[in-house]
DNA sequence: TCCATAATTCGAGTATAGTCGAATTAAGTT
DNA sequence: AACTTAATTCGACTATACTCGAATTATGGA
């Protein structure tokens, strides 16, 4: 990933608002959550929630797909992946080895 | 590490400069680099630099020593540790092994 | 002590980001 | 076609963030 597309990233998950949204769409999973189901469990406008999404989507952190009258909307592990790669790009700069307690936090329950 | 943490340490991030900042330090290794040197190295004023610098250590993504008249500044891998792991808890709602190929991707030579 | 250098703090100005109400578009329903 | 619901777009307002020049603090040297 390049700086640029990392910049936008963490600056979209930088706020209140939409680090809930991308949270509640990697918790939902492959089904993701339609646009109003999120505003309702985050308790965020829909018009303000559709605004902070489009950051998301632009930023490639979420995908999204109409469903009816309603828009599914997904988190994107792929860029996720693609950020968290740029961040520890050069972690060892120095002093060999020093990434690893880093990586070894870095677990899930699955 | 809880929310409002990762929050600051995202939108501290999330900046362009600090970015730079923050990744010139990573490259930097344990030795650092002088405040000043900072400046230098990435053409930004002082006093910008200062401020900029400043929100990075109150996000913990930096820490400082003074040396002489320079202060000299390093990355905080801790901090970084602490934030890989809150993006990916609960990696793996609703699919269980979802998370692997983020995790296969942070590798770093060394 | 006086001066020079390194870095920070202060205050102001500008730009950007976030939210809101209102209007609009899109899809399904009757 | 008219109506309802879901979501988005628009325009304006407010708050916050960023940067800057000037002044200040801190350290070391003459």
């Amino acid at each position: 990933m390049e700086k640029n597309r990392a910049l936008e990233a963490l600056s979209a998950l930088g706020q209140d608002t939409r680090l809930d949204v991308f949270r509640l769409l990697v918790r939902a999973g492959p089904e993701g959550k339609a646009a109003g189901e999120i505003a309702e469990a985050l308790g965020v406008r829909p018009n303000t929630l559709s605004s902070n999404l489009n950051i998301l989507a632009v930023a490639g952190l979420v995908r999204s797909a109409r469903e009816g009258r309603s828009i599914r909307y997904f988190a994107n592990m792929e860029t996720m992946r693609g950020l968290l790669g740029f961040l520890m790009e050069d972690c060892c700069g120095g002093e060999p080895g020093a990434c690893q307690p880093v990586l070894d936090q870095i677990t899930c329950n699955c």
